[in-house]
DNA sequence: TTCTTCGTGGTACGACCGTATCACTAATAT
DNA sequence: ATATTAGTGATACGGTCGTACCACGAAGAA
């Protein structure tokens, strides 16, 4: 045999380009010329790495939720190493806005994956459940502790609120890519939910009890 | 001439035999040759009222928007005679769930336009910023006016209220669209923000002052 | 070394798409 | 009555797309 070629890697790497194709000309205008083209490989590889195109873009949808997965995960590192609750959850939310170019891509994306699995029964609507789903635990799930930690208004419905607050996050980073409002007036919509929702006094994390 | 035929008759059903297959297939999906024969027309036709894809298109992204505005409307006047604010708001947002098949196919195709807009210059952008910002005024007034009356709560920023119903609503439709949701679980997480909103004593539109 | 098999390139095939062309019909204006 | 023209049908053209096919080199197995 020649190389011994990685195929795990070869494919990540086909993925990618596949992902800057779509994020600059569409998902619905990609074709595997293009994405060829743009991995530097040729027509053949790509049909040699994923038989079909369904399958090529099935494996797309994956390698792009799972490099935006390590990039939010990346940025919660980032927010200090003990960050408070509410520092948290708002890491949590700004990472999903479309405020640099790979954000960008990747709300673009996500939503024409989402929209098309509406309609084309081929691509799995599963991603498009469990994954927003799993979100949602998790910031629930936050909140709950936060309400614990009496940080958080305790009256307050954890579960709606985390719902409302990726609804928002999601229209609100549409809205960004269309043009129709500026990142920093959808962060301020977010923050005005997160101080209604967490108690002031969470802001300056007072040194009390610890 | 032959039958002096209405052209904006044709044209609109021709844009609703497009909005039908794309609601079927995807508005990706849609060919002229599809479009034609729905509306039971033949291509030539459809090239004879529309002379390109791209206008045709364009045609049907109008027509959309006009008959969810009509609709919009006749489920206001259906509301009532004279109903209160918090009303005519859960009306509006209600509206525009998707929960039957019109309104499904209403927000698959809006969204499907939307992401489009984005990396496809030839679709304007604009009516993806006009409208939202069209719906974000009315919606804001009516808060505003609500709190002018009493019956909501004087402290909140309406506007930033009107943006935050109107995103939760649309990332809610989406949820329902791709089956993640339940209409029902979208709808309480709506009226348990205008419980927010709203003092409660509106509910039953008490006749004191008129 | 020889044989097998993985990786790779080039290219062809068949289908579909948007658009263009040509012809014909029928209603109106003169 | 006839010339004109809006409306309509059938069909062809050029391009692109996903997929299939064929051939060859190179690395490990025998």
């Amino acid at each position: 045999m020649p190389k011994r070629v990685d195929h795990e890697e070869r494919r990540a790497q086909i993925a990618e380009a596949l992902i800057r194709v779509a994020g600059r000309r569409g998902l619905h205008a990609v074709g595997m010329r293009e994405v060829a083209a743009e991995a530097g490989v040729s027509l053949r590889l790509v049909q040699y790495y994923f038989e079909t195109k369904e399958k090529l873009l099935f494996y797309g949808l994956r390698h792009l939720t799972d490099r935006f997965t390590a990039r939010v995960g990346a940025r919660l590192a980032a927010a200090g190493p003990e960050p408070g609750p509410r520092a948290t959850v708002e890491a949590l939310l700004l990472a999903s806005l479309p405020t640099d170019e790979e954000s960008r891509t990747f709300h673009l994306l996500y939503s024409s994956y989402a929209i098309l699995s509406v309609t084309d029964g081929a691509l799995a609507a599963q991603p498009f459940i469990d994954n927003p789903d799993a979100a949602e635990n998790a910031l629930a799930g936050l909140l709950e502790q936060a309400q614990a930690a009496g940080l958080a208004d305790p009256e307050a419905d954890a579960r709606t609120e985390a719902i409302s607050l990726l609804a928002m996050a999601a229209t609100l980073g549409t809205s960004i890519l269309v043009g129709q409002r500026s990142p920093e007036s959808a962060i301020a919509v977010l923050r005005h939910h997160l101080d209604r929702i967490f108690t002031t006094a969470t802001r300056a994390p007072a040194r009390v009890g610890r």
